[in-house]
RNA sequence: GUACCUGUAGCUCAGCGGAUAGAGCAUUUGCCUACGGAGCAAAGGGCCGGGGGUUCGAAUCCCUCCAGGUACGCCA
């Protein structure tokens, strides 16, 4: 289907052009046209201030340009009227005949309502929820979990070839503790006498429970190993439970991408070689004195000789550690190396939600690719600030590492996985967002997430209703719909624009508000708009069908692309 | 201290340089013989953190100050 704004912005500006040439507007450069829809419904449908942005370039008051655009503006079939206004607006009415059609229309294209070919068969990768499998998901990495997966879901809708990738480090010392601390654990279950560490041990009971499923498989047959068969237990079991939970909220990585991989691939040292060819490293016990006063030595650290990435020298605070000084890498080299092997991967658009937590690193990244010769520019980074879980006005604080966590399991139980997936979908990225937990627990109708659902739920009840009464929408005849369906189907066509503005912009909360919006708009006409009323003519409750078909195809698409069930009955 | 993010209604938050700044919740007041009332109608509530600037036009862009969050490790 059309995109309005973009049709209405080529008919401005083919009217532009025609004065121009009719020599009724001076000769000037035609800035992007934007069409948007104004606030306010006396002012149209939609709306353009075009006039006033050249008016200093055209040398003329910005109403008389707008009525010389009026005047040479193209007839076309959506159109109905089309007015200057006071200080030079230009506003648009869509035709009501067309705006009629559009209910047949937007049936015909049902679940792939507004699909576009903004992204023609381009590869988009989308990668998020990285992170070592060391505990369950918490409901604070949930966030980014539900905004990498809507941005996939409104990029497949702009019309991009989706992957949604999972990158994760299984040889680091996490998962070392994570194997040591079942190790422990499973030593405990045995009887023995043990010893919890203070630090470097996960403290979450998930591991008593793997410890005393291991005992159940294995007995004691695993008393002398060291921790790697533990962590080997460990990760399988984390990534089960994982995959579980994020299946709940219909989530699914196209892609788990190993660490571990780049080394057995050689892909490592190759970065690292690469580096060092451009000059970038070097071999010391300390950073090098950047010139900046504050750079002063770091009293003996103690450490050794390292291997260093000259980062400060692109614009970074200060240079990284690339390989420690008993030889191993830090986190730095590999996650270079991935990257590079993603821009190898030629996906058109690279997408990592990454949390406020690890903003900082993926500056670090950019400055190897950059080291390197590559552009990062592909690489879009989506910083998601933390979610500040609240309980009975209180903060409640997490940490995997010390076992006090809220899990996005026992979340989804108490309230559902629509609500969940609502909630943290409907704020900005950039919003530190207070989560509520009572309120989210409370599923009353504060919560706007069956607002949005009842709306489906209704157009659902109206059809089993009719088929109950023998009545069906075959054969209607859309002149009989009034002002009432017309502002819906006004407001449906506004879908397409926020896909598009949310797939180029990465901004997936931008759906959750226009769902909301829509739903504001159908309640008000179902209360009005009867179709099985015994009042109503059989032609007019006819018609009236055939919109709520249509209304339920937009519910079912919005709900669809937010990762949320469109159900028959609440 | 440096970098990033935030500051808009009582609360939680939208607002992609345009018209009189919006929504939900909460508060107050009306609507239930109809396709499920988890609904509908209406009201009150705002120096858009402060101050400068750019612009025909600023909540939006720039500078600065204040307040809060996060990160600044040879952890990931």
């Amino acid at each position: 289907m059309k995109l309005l704004p973009h049709e209405h912005a080529r008919l401005v500006e083919s009217a532009i052009q025609a004065a121009q040439a009719a020599g009724e507007l001076p000769a000037f450069a035609i800035p992007a046209i934007e069409i948007r829809p104004p606030k306010k419904a006396e002012q149209g449908d939609y709306a353009c201030a075009i006039a006033m942005q050249v008016a200093k370039a055209a040398g003329l008051n910005p109403y008389e340009i707008a009525e010389k655009i009026v005047k040479h503006l193209p007839t076309a079939e959506f159109v109905g009227s089309v007015e200057a206004i006071k200080p030079g607006f230009i506003n648009f009415r869509l035709s009501e005949d067309w705006l009629r059609a559009q209910v047949e229309a937007i049936i015909a294209e049902g679940e792939a309502l507004y699909t576009l070919d903004l992204g023609k068969g381009k590869r988009a990768q989308v990668e998020f929820l990285s992170a070592n499998p060391t505990g369950p998901i918490t409901v604070g990495r949930s966030r980014g979990a539900i905004v990498g997966d809507s941005i996939a879901r409104m990029l497949e809708a702009a019309g991009y070839t989706v992957e949604r990738e999972y990158y994760f480090n299984n040889a680091g010392k996490q998962m070392h503790d994570l194997g040591n601390s079942l190790r422990i654990r499973y030593l405990e279950a045995l009887g023995r006498p043990v010893e919890i560490p203070e630090s470097d041990f996960y403290k979450g009971e998930y591991l008593i429970d793997f410890a005393r499923d291991l005992v159940a498989e294995r007995g004691d047959a695993l008393a002398n190993e060291d921790w790697k068969p533990f962590k080997e237990y460990a990760e399988q079991k984390m990534f089960e439970w994982i995959k579980a939970t994020l299946k709940r909220l219909d989530i699914h990585h196209d892609v788990f991408f190993n660490e571990n991989s780049l080394y057995d691939s050689g892909a490592v040292n190759e970065t690292l070689a690469a580096l060092e060819a451009a000059g970038y490293v070097y071999r010391a016990t300390q950073p090098e004195a950047s010139g900046d006063e504050d750079n002063e030595p770091a009293e003996d650290s103690g450490k050794g000789m390292a291997t260093w990435f000259r980062s400060a020298r692109l614009g970074d605070a200060k240079d990284r550690v690339l390989l420690k000084s008993d030889g191993t890498p830090t986190y730095t080299l590999p996650d270079i190396a991935y990257h590079l092997n993603k821009f190898n991967r030629k996906f058109d658009l690279l997408v990592n939600i990454l949390g406020a937590d690890h903003g900082a690193q993926y500056k670090v990244v950019q400055y190897g690719l950059r080291a390197l010769g590559i552009d990062p520019a592909p690489l879009h980074v989506i910083i998601i600030q933390l979610v500040r879980m609240v309980r009975d006005g209180k903060e409640v604080k997490m940490s995997t590492r010390r076992g006090v966590y809220d899990t996005l399991d026992e979340l989804i139980d108490q309230t559902s996985a629509d609500v969940v997936r609502y909630m943290l979908l409907a704020r900005s990225p950039d919003s530190h967002l207070n989560f509520d937990l009572n309120l989210a627990v409370k599923q009353s109708n504060e919560n706007p997430v069956y607002y949005i659902q009842n709306a489906h739920v209704r157009c659902a009840g109206i059809f089993r209703e009719a088929a109950g009464r023998g009545t069906d929408d075959a054969g209607a005849d859309l002149s009989h719909l009034g002002e009432a369906e017309l502002r819906f189907i006004r407001k449906a066509l506004e879908l397409g624009d926020i896909i598009e503005v949310s797939a180029t912009n990465l901004e997936p909360h931008r759906i959750a508000f226009y769902a909301h919006e829509l739903a504001s708009v159908f309640h008000p006409i179902y209360d009005e708009v009867r179709a099985l009323h015994s009042d109503i003519a059989p032609e007019v409750a006819r018609a009236r069908l055939r919109f709520y078909r249509a209304a339920q195809v937009v519910f079912r698409r919005v709900l669809t692309l937010m990762g949320m069930s469109a159900p028959e009955r609440m």
